[in-house]
DNA sequence: GAGTGGTCTAGACCACCCC
DNA sequence: GGGTGGTCTAGACCACTCC
């Protein structure tokens, strides 16, 4: 179960052994686990090794612990698409729904003063605006614009947009994405709006604005969303 | 600096030593820190008692770490009311606004079943329904219900509710409030609504459910709140 | 090659819970 | 008292970055 020679460390092994006990249903709610201790022993680890193994599975919500009783299994997380960052896309899938896509407006601007702060970028600098139409099941569910600075991500094409920025940006780049806040209000749709997500003016929507970092807290881009409050709920799970 | 006869633990002294020099400025967003090893010797504890307090302070935020280059501070965090689960009594000091509230409603009654299910107590089985209109700078900003077993929490009375209903669950009842699942929707006031928030039939509002749980995932209680959009806006900080 | 963080060991003692 | 997690040690070797 556990191969001391693989170059995948023993801790994420032993994590990855325990979530699919976990989602077997062999552990259930509630269980108490193995002692850390036993489990250094059946495997011939540290038990340091263990309780890494153990601390993480805490920090992401599978296990919590309870000192002098012992450590268990945790409800079953929220299947949710947020828990952590996610794209447009991954959200829709977590969610059952069809992701799709639709372009409206692809251009290289100045930045205006506002997405210039936000971006930490001089005024006026080059940003890419990217505005599509978000489809889940062929129908429009948000209007969302992407503000980053082109001289952070160059060479951006329709072709990549159209396929995944994310990607592109994580893999070709090599830019890890590390963290985001998210500012979300209520409002109404304006006609344009409205023309756009196919409902009428004046109706809910809500309002989602993305500021994304990278490792070092570079702002990486600017993501304006206009949800139709009809169709998306916002779903976030936090800890004390 | 560091006490190690102290019944505190080494790691969270260190954590604390860090967290002043971030505050001070004398660690600047981006600065390196000394290497874990140089903490260790310097303090005459062993390299594990840093990591573990490296680790926690990453994992809050604080700093970031790069393998083979080293330890940095991380950009300033959000100082927002939002970066874990907080009462609206903390969200307001946050934001830098005076908290207030009013209670509407005090009573006990037979769980709906959406209700029961979603406290995972029996259908009709007696829960505290709680109405407050909530004020930030004595201007109503919210209408809060809350929901609660009345099996779990024993004892309630007015009283209680209008000093702190947080603070004598965590403190009287000794229940440790760990998780929250929040799903946040847009919408527009009622008339009801409208007059308890002194705002407009129609006007566009932030409608928040959050289930609340405890440390084995006991579902602890319901909240139900309809926030005024032109003065509330929900802050979310994701990492991935 | 030198320096950094990442993983791991084989112990130790303490604090807390339950019987 | 026995079992659990919480803290801590004094090393070791590996992987990565930079010069």
């Amino acid at each position: 179960m556990i191969n001391k020679n693989s170059p995948i460390p023993i801790y994420y092994q032993l994590e990855e052994l325990i979530k699919v006990l976990i989602e077997k249903g062999e552990l259930k709610p509630g269980d108490a686990l193995p002692p850390e201790r036993e489990y250094a022993e059946k495997y011939h680890i540290s038990r340091m090794t263990v309780r890494q193994a153990f601390t993480d599975l805490v920090n992401e919500g599978y296990l919590y612990r309870q000192q002098g009783k012992g450590t268990f299994v945790a409800e079953r997380k929220i299947e949710q698409g947020l828990q952590g960052l996610t794209s447009f896309t991954e959200d829709m899938i977590a969610r059952g729904l069809k992701p799709g896509s639709k372009l409206v407006k692809f251009e290289m601007i100045p930045a205006s003063s506002q997405i210039a702060g936000q971006l930490k970028i001089a005024e006026y600098g080059p940003v890419y605006e990217i505005s599509r139409i978000r489809l889940a099941d062929d129908v429009p569910m948000a209007l969302e614009t992407n503000y980053i600075s082109a001289n952070l991500i160059k060479g951006i094409t329709e072709d990549i947009v159209n396929e995944s920025l994310y990607a592109y940006i994580e893999e070709k780049l090599n830019l890890r994405i590390v963290s985001a806040t998210q500012t979300i209000e209520s409002s109404i749709a304006s006609q344009s709006e409205a023309n756009n997500l196919n409902i009428k003016k004046g109706s809910p929507v809500l309002l989602i604005q993305q500021n994304t970092y990278l490792l070092d807290g570079t702002p990486l881009e600017l993501v304006k969303s206009v949800y139709r409050a009809d169709r998306y709920k916002f779903i976030v799970q936090m800890k004390r």
